[in-house]
DNA sequence: TATATAGTTTATATATTTGTGAACTAATAA
DNA sequence: TTATTAGTTCACAAATATATAAACTATATA
């Protein structure tokens, strides 16, 4: 019941999966790197947004980010993490499942 | 750019792993089945926060419940929680590596 | 040098999450 | 039946996270 600041730095890495468009940026760079603006123009939204959220995973580390003239180009910093956001998209399939199962039996 | 909702099921999943606590949980939790109150004496803190959290956690599909007389005895639903949860652990360990190899170079 | 491009940073309003304690409930034991 | 145990639920205050728009910065281009 000591040292819990491992379970605070933990959780606040997980938190970098915790909202839609962060999820919708680790997918899309499970392809690979991406520009700011191809990124941009995928998610939709606002740049002032999406460069918070970009900002925010980078600083967690769970991505990288690299100048290229003038562009900047993202990528996952391991294949970890698209795992980690893989396996979570499969319990929450199973979870659905289990829900519809559910609403049968008591139909 | 359509269909952000299976971002936001992801997601809402994915925030059962960004608190502290709940990241003690798991932790706990892929040891296997544990009663409520095994559970609290492991973490501390009240009851009624903890039992928010768990119940929190079953409903998003990352905690089984089930009764045994007065108790409750709490479970991963899948290793797959577990395995995600090691695979962020590992990101932040990596992270925290590299922060402090940068942190080196510039002394 | 002046302009445009490609983002970043900052300020702020709003929304969501969290912790706490009191009240409540279900199952067992006396 | 009455307590007791083992949690759950509720209400609310405090803390965090999020979206938006305006201002700012760095690089490249004319």
């Amino acid at each position: 019941m000591q040292d819990k600041r491992i379970y605070e730095l933990h959780a606040d890495v997980c938190k970098a999966l915790g909202h839609p468009l962060r999820i919708e940026v680790i997918d899309l760079l499970s392809n690979g790197e991406y520009g700011f603006t191809d990124i941009l123009e995928h998610t939709g939204g606002l740049k002032s947004n999406l460069s918070q959220h970009l900002s925010a995973m980078v600083r967690k580390g769970i991505l990288r980010v690299r100048r290229d003239g003038k562009n900047r180009l993202y990528a996952l910093t391991s294949r970890k993490v698209a795992r980690a956001c893989a396996l979570m998209r499969e319990v929450l399939v199973s979870h659905i499942e289990k829900q519809r199962m559910a609403l049968m039996n008591e139909k």
